[in-house]
DNA sequence: GTCTATAATAGGATAGAC
DNA sequence: GTCTATCCTATTATAGAC
């Protein structure tokens, strides 16, 4: 299993490969990403590398496929899930952040690779996925529960503050992962629903489902 | 003067080496650009770039000065603007967002290097401009304008949202930059707002404001 | 599974002709 | 102001010893 950010004591060197991959190619770009920095960072030389990966461009391959992976599960979830469209946004957003903030591997560099031409193959799963976003809101809107807007706007809004989530707050343990999830979640839904008043009736329904399940 | 995205068909050679290579580090990376790539994008041989330029890390650092002088000369503005928070935090986003559709140059890159060693001594004015913006956040929740919350939050969002505007907006032709703006600006003031319905009356004030100033 | 040595290519920057 | 030619370093990846 992927691992958390409580679990980075007990790595294989594959995934200290990953973990310190993932930290460079956050701060430094893919491109700009050296393996010899990579092994450096690891504690081993750069030929070794390749004995865990083929090339450089699997390592962020497979950075890639973790993030969507898990993205993917959170999404059919609430397609399939119970509730209005208010309430599935609320908890599609909690689980999002709440994975990025656990997640060991810093998965900001993700976004920004898939625009590479290296990495095309991957970058429908990426549209699926901003699609189904889109759909949840376009639901709101439709129902009336959403005031009345432009969805695109609060779209982007949202793929905004779930990338600078990812880059300012991922692979970097939080004091309470669960709690910033909640008080971004509440940002989105006061600034998208027709009455705002309801954030906090949503956000304690969410809440006790998760205490639940 | 700083090129607008109107104007890129009367570039010097110096403003379109700028140009290319704020778009080749927005997508690649500053690292991760080279500089025979910039010279490809422009049209000459690579050595011919450091006529204009002593060396590739100037190239960025201009972009840096062109990045902070308009976001300096918006924050102190507002500093020493009439009105509330509210109204005040409304003009900087629409201020702030309509530059960076204007602006020829992709800045995204900008704030991703201010981690680079090779950029520290710049990192000093981004960290004030922050401030500027959380004070003006802290000063409406203290009023009770804003609705109680952790500031951070509301700071958090709004770096995200103007960041996520640069990467993606940036450089393209915008349909229409003040409308996209003021949307922007009015989902951010829904989300902070005490009473949101306030919302439409502060846009409509600031837009009176900007026709006839 | 990690190492040293090395091949082959791409990187930033300079010199000097035109 | 741009060019060709070139220097030196850094890059990804492979071969083969231990």
């Amino acid at each position: 299993m992927t691992p958390t950010v409580t679990q980075t004591g007990t790595l294989s060197t594959r995934e200290r490969i990953l973990l310190e991959a993932s930290r460079l190619f956050a701060r430094n770009g893919y491109r700009g990403t050296s393996t010899r920095e990579i092994a450096a960072a690891v504690g081993i030389r750069q030929p070794s590398l390749f004995h865990h990966f083929p090339s450089k461009q699997t390592i962020m391959a497979e950075l890639i496929d973790i993030d969507h992976a898990e993205a993917t599960r959170v999404a059919k979830r609430e397609a399939a899930a119970s509730g209005s469209p208010a309430v599935r946004l609320y908890r599609y957003l909690v689980a999002d952040i709440s994975f990025i903030c656990r997640c060991a591997y810093d998965l900001s560099s993700v976004e920004s690779v898939l625009n590479d031409s290296d990495f095309g193959d991957k970058r429908q799963r990426h549209n699926e996925l901003q699609g189904a976003r889109l759909a949840i809101i376009e639901e709101g809107i439709d129902s009336g529960e959403f005031v009345k807007s432009d969805p695109l706007i609060a779209h982007k809004v949202i793929t905004w503050i779930l990338r600078g989530d990812i880059v300012d707050t991922a692979g970097e343990p939080q004091a309470d992962a669960d709690d910033f999830a909640h008080q971004l979640a509440s940002f989105v839904l006061r600034a998208v629903l027709a009455d705002p008043d309801r954030v906090d009736e949503i956000r304690a329904g969410v809440e006790l489902e998760m205490n639940q399940g």
